[in-house]
RNA sequence: GGGGAGGUUCCAGAGUGGCCAAAUGGGGCAGACUGUAAAUCUGUUGGCGAACGCCUUCGGAGGUUCGAAUCCUCCCCUCCCCA
């Protein structure tokens, strides 16, 4: 069976035709330019990621593609850790201040997360490198920074912006309201250290970036360039990349590949195309043979949009894994369909006298009190060993278990293990 | 610093002395339908309890009252107008 992760030819020999036909592109600062520019030099290119969390996760994997496709074209990535504007904190686009973080916070998830990106792009790769921030934003001196930087900034133009306007109703305060000099300072930085004549990242980030330009032409009458992803929803409306649980995380330890594959295989039927061609490496002409699919077969096209974004993330094996369980788990088979799903172990002791289903559901987490479980028994939503449970009051006991093992589902598609010693 | 408005259950947002565990909408969860999709319909959505019921919740701390999310006092926070 071909890899398609291997065979990489494309039809494009300039990123950018590659980028636009995936769909990465929102805004430039100038389309013919910046064409001309990745296709005829290789580029010194930043993309920043804010160390907030200890892992990334699916929103971020827009601008993580792009830096890939990229470099795929021999243009020279550099991922700038945020250790020192994460500490300030950018109000672009939220409705919200963000809590501050500390340094020492910073700096352990800016380890995870620069290994993260290493999945993404080939960091060993020359004139490729992630770099912090905080290296040169924390030691600027306040008053220098402000005769220096500051006054090349109009405020009335700031306030004007469209990633402020939700904070124009909420309130802004002050430190916030210097994250983009600081953005635009590290792009002047990078250009200055590195060459770096482009920014790209989410379109909230339009206008910082386009400040960082303006900086770098002010103080060195040079030309550097803008260009924005668009900020994915799903075809629900939602911000791509979160469930009700929570952001869609990239590090195993946080969400484990099978819950990352699921939330693919998830996805809404108007959003496949869509999603293969910002997250998976395969060439476009293989993704237009699944546009074609219609009906039920689009679960083809979804397996293996999850399949290959699981690969990249987590390994072939990996998503191997993911799959074979969501087969067993969906299929007309469903002999093991528990296979892969959480287990816990308790005492024989424990059922003797007969252990209330609810109590059960509970204690393993399924359910989060015994209200709840009581309330998804009545409305039918509770199964042992497959057989919906008809009273909330029912009781397991030693003889339900099948060779030391109970399974216990909740509705379609969560499971969960009991086993006794 | 002065004046005004406000902080309610996951979110938005009603409620202004008992009928309030708290309207309504969104979201979530479950059920039906189905393709592990969408749309739709139904139920449900603080904890304990089989149940009568009991307990904790309406920014915080006190107080008034038989009884407070609702009234009073002080404090904290947010927004708006003026400086």
């Amino acid at each position: 069976m071909a890899n398609s992760q291997q065979q990489r030819k494309t039809m494009f020999t300039n990123a950018y035709d590659e980028l636009k036909a995936r769909g990465f592109i929102e805004q430039v600062t100038n389309e013919q330019t910046v064409h001309d520019l990745l296709g005829s030099s290789q580029v010194t290119f930043y993309i920043g990621y804010d160390p907030t969390a200890d892992s990334l996760h699916a929103g971020s994997m827009v601008p993580l593609m792009a830096m890939h496709f990229m470099q795929k074209y021999g243009h020279k990535p550099v991922a700038i850790l945020g250790g020192g504007t994460t500490m300030v904190g950018d109000p672009s686009g939220k409705t919200e201040m963000r809590k501050m973080i500390s340094r020492e916070a910073i700096l352990a998830n800016g380890e995870k997360i620069s290994r993260q990106i290493g999945t993404f792009i080939d960091l060993s790769a020359a004139d490729c490198r992630v770099v912090d921030n905080a290296d040169w934003l924390l030691k600027l001196n306040y008053i220098e920074f402000l005769r220096d930087i500051g006054r090349h900034f109009s405020v009335n133009r700031m306030l004007a912006a469209e990633a402020y306007k939700m904070r124009m109703e909420t309130g802004l305060s002050f430190i916030e309201f210097n994250y983009q000099l600081l953005q635009a300072y590290d792009f002047l930085v990078l250009f200055e250290k590195y060459g770096c004549t482009l920014q790209m990242g989410g379109n909230d980030q339009w206008g910082n970036i386009l400040a960082g330009t303006e900086l770098i032409r002010r103080i060195h009458g040079a030309d550097a360039h803008a260009l924005t992803f668009p900020l994915l929803t799903t075809a629900s409306g939602e911000k791509m990349g979160k469930t009700a649980a929570g952001a869609v995380w990239l590090s195993p330890e946080k969400m484990s590949p099978y819950d990352f594959y699921q939330y693919w295989i998830n996805c809404d039927d108007r959003d496949v195309i869509r999603f293969m061609k910002f997250f998976t490496p395969l060439p476009l002409e293989e993704i237009a043979r699944y546009e074609k699919l219609q009906g039920a077969e689009i679960r083809d096209a979804k397996q293996k949009l999850a399949f290959e974004v699981t690969s990249f993330v987590h390994g072939k094996a990996e998503a191997e894994k993911a799959e074979q369980a969501a087969k067993a788990m969906f299929s007309s088979a469903g002999a093991n369909a528990a296979d892969g799903a959480p287990e816990t172990s308790f005492a024989r002791a424990d059922f003797d006298g007969g252990m209330p289903v609810t109590s059960l559901f509970t204690q393993v987490g399924l359910t989060s009190s015994n209200g709840e479980a009581r309330r998804l028994a009545r409305s039918g939503g509770l199964y042992v060993n497959d057989a919906r449970i008809e009273n909330e009051t029912q009781t397991v006991s030693p003889e339900d278990f099948d060779n030391g093992r109970l399974v216990l589902r909740m509705g379609k598609k969560k499971y969960h293990i009991v086993t006794i010693a």
